[in-house]
DNA sequence: GCCGTTTTCGGCCCGACTGTTTTCAGTCG
């Protein structure tokens, strides 16, 4: 079993003992080994073999042996238990507002609630008021609750939650008595997916800001509505919390609110080690509180570098910051280019000349175009003499071009169900680069696609893999693969894997870049656009790449953009 | 269950808000 399976057992393990009524710190540490171990430093594998694993905090001997159990056996017997002794509808029940453990635990053992559906019921019918500890408020919230997780997911999309958050951080900006004002949480991070949306601001009235901003046109419902805090859901569903400060506790606030929880608790265990209190208004000393304009200062007055909110998930990014040697993470302004982006004459929506266009304006100074190969039917893949066609066209562009820009030839190129390649070798030797990618056949058994992918991953022809995994977030789970073996595989044969910053994909994914990177693999950012805006995808890849650590030395399509052509030549021995 | 330049036991981040309570427990972030 692989690190990240192992980490949503013991996650699940924790939530079970917490439905149980366990000791929440012993729960917590269950939930904190399954943390650590989504952001190992290298293979859990490896950890286990070299004794590595027993040097992670968060992991103590009890763990270490349940973790070592279910890498080997993929079973451990007391998760198993557990699961047996708990109805699995009760888990659900938690993503009910105002519903927690305990609260779960009375509905179990008083009306017999196991599931949604039962608690619907049980709350229509009147009987959950009656309870100790209820009321009909609280069963009113729970119908509510119930009606909206029956009709949506839990989570959305970054892209959706930048589309929802931006009118509404403009909104409390626009607010004459609003002096600074930031979205915090999971997406000032840039997470994959986003729960709810933290707006904070800061202002000497508040209270008064939150009064107009509950009355925002965004605005479907008040959850919750107090002097320094609102919670509002959007028109679409989205939860929003709205939090109001004073100016000078705006940076606690900042870092507090932005996380992630496991960031923060570390922070401040750091702040207590050095004599100090952080809570979300203060840092305060024996002699008072310590003034911090920003978030630097913060992290200066605790003997930190300044570590950017895309680090801050407690994966080693506070002791890189305490030695002064956290990377110099990459920045949009570092990719100077891009690969494997679609035309009109496969799947995509414009022609080479606007894609050409759409990525001058953006300020690139090449672009790879990789439309799909030819058994990919549905996508309109290419046959050899379209291929030859386009590189046509892609010569009478460059050539207009002059030295101010350049099209490079490329591919999509599907891998078979056997590893090898969709096109002949002497047509793949005719491209400048080869993107190799998966699209058909995802149900082979876990051994098969490893083989497939390792086989695609050694071949000489290949440039780079495309979206490795085949995720779709929130849509679909990746097939069953070895990602470790394809890595160790394309570190073995030089071959890049692609960072596709499509916000569906974002595969490979920051964890998997970060491990990726330590064995020698090249990342590259691609867009996989279909249309010109597609283009400006590459922002979440830049978000995925600095999740991973990774600076531009670590990401292909940065540098000198007159140096491309050379460097892509040199990849392909020419 | 984890962890240790006060500790191998006794802590474990902590404040706002809500609802059901006459002083606080539970939830949430």
């Amino acid at each position: 079993m692989d690190a990240s399976r192992i980490a949503r057992v013991l996650s699940e393990m924790g939530t079970l003992l917490e439905l149980k009524g366990e000791n929440p710190f012993r729960c917590r540490a269950y939930h904190a080994a399954a943390q650590a171990l989504e952001g190992l430093p290298a293979d859990l594998g490896v950890m286990i073999a070299d004794g590595s694993l027993k040097d992670v905090s968060g992991i103590g001997e009890t763990m270490h042996k349940k973790i070592v159990q279910l890498a080997t056996t993929g079973r451990l017997a007391e998760h198993e238990e557990l699961r047996r002794k708990t109805p699995p509808g009760l888990i659900a029940l938690l993503r009910v507002p105002g519903l927690g453990p305990k609260k779960i635990k009375l509905l179990h053992e008083e009306l017999a609630i196991e599931s949604l559906a039962d608690l619907r019921r049980e709350a229509e019918s009147g009987r959950i008021a009656a309870l100790k500890g209820f009321g009909v408020k609280t069963e009113a919230k729970i119908k509510e609750g119930v009606a909206y997780i029956e009709s949506m997911g839990d989570r959305i999309l970054i892209s959706q939650a930048d589309r929802l958050a931006s009118p509404v951080l403009a909104a409390v900006r626009a607010h004459p008595a609003v002096i600074r004002a930031e979205t915090c949480g999971s997406l000032r991070r840039r997470a994959e997916t986003i729960g709810d949306i933290d707006v904070l601001f800061s202002s000497t009235e508040p209270a008064a800001v939150l009064d107009a901003l509950v009355a925002l046109p965004q605005v479907a419902t008040v959850l919750a509505h107090g002097p320094t805090r609102a919670s509002v859901r959007l028109a679409d569903g989205v939860q929003c919390d709205l939090r109001g400060v004073d100016d000078s506790q705006y940076p606690f606030a900042l870092h507090y609110f932005t996380g992630s929880k496991a960031h923060n608790i570390a922070i401040r265990g750091r702040a207590i080690e050095r004599g100090l209190s952080l809570n979300e208004y203060a840092l305060t000393g024996e002699t008072g509180p310590v003034p911090c304009r920003d978030e630097t200062e913060l992290f200066a007055a605790l003997g930190l570098e300044f570590i950017p909110p895309e680090l801050r998930e407690h994966h080693g990014e506070i002791e890189a910051a305490a030695a002064g040697k956290l990377p110099r993470l990459i920045t949009r302004a570092d990719l100077t280019g891009t690969f494997h982006c679609h035309t009109h004459y496969s799947d995509g929506a414009n022609t080479l000349e606007e894609m050409a266009l759409a990525a001058q304006a953006r300020g690139l100074g090449y672009l790879g175009i990789a439309d799909h190969s030819r058994s990919a039917r549905y996508a309109g893949g290419l046959e050899i003499d379209r291929v030859r066609e386009q590189w046509l066209e892609i010569d009478r562009l460059n050539a207009t071009f002059g030295d101010s820009f350049r099209l490079f030839k490329g591919t999509e190129c599907d891998i078979l169900p056997d590893g090898s390649l969709d096109y002949p070798d002497d047509l793949l030797d005719g491209f400048d680069y080869v993107v190799a990618s998966v699209h058909s056949h995802f149900h082979l058994s876990r051994d098969q696609m490893t083989e497939r992918l390792v086989k695609a991953a050694m071949n000489p022809r290949v440039t780079m893999m495309g979206h490795l995994t085949g995720r779709l977030i929130l849509a679909r789970e990746g097939y069953a693969l070895d990602v470790a073996a394809v890595v160790d595989a394309a570190a073995r044969s030089g071959v890049m894997i692609e960072i596709n910053a499509n916000p569906h994909r974002l595969d490979l994914d920051a964890a998997e870049c970060r491990r990726a990177r330590a064995k020698g693999v090249m990342l590259v950012i691609n867009p996989d656009a279909h249309a010109t805006d597609g283009l400006d995808d590459l922002d979440y890849g830049v978000s995925v790449a600095r999740r991973a650590w990774l600076t531009a030395a670590d990401v292909w399509n940065t540098g000198p953009p007159q140096d491309m052509a050379k460097r892509l030549a040199a990849r392909r021995g020419g």
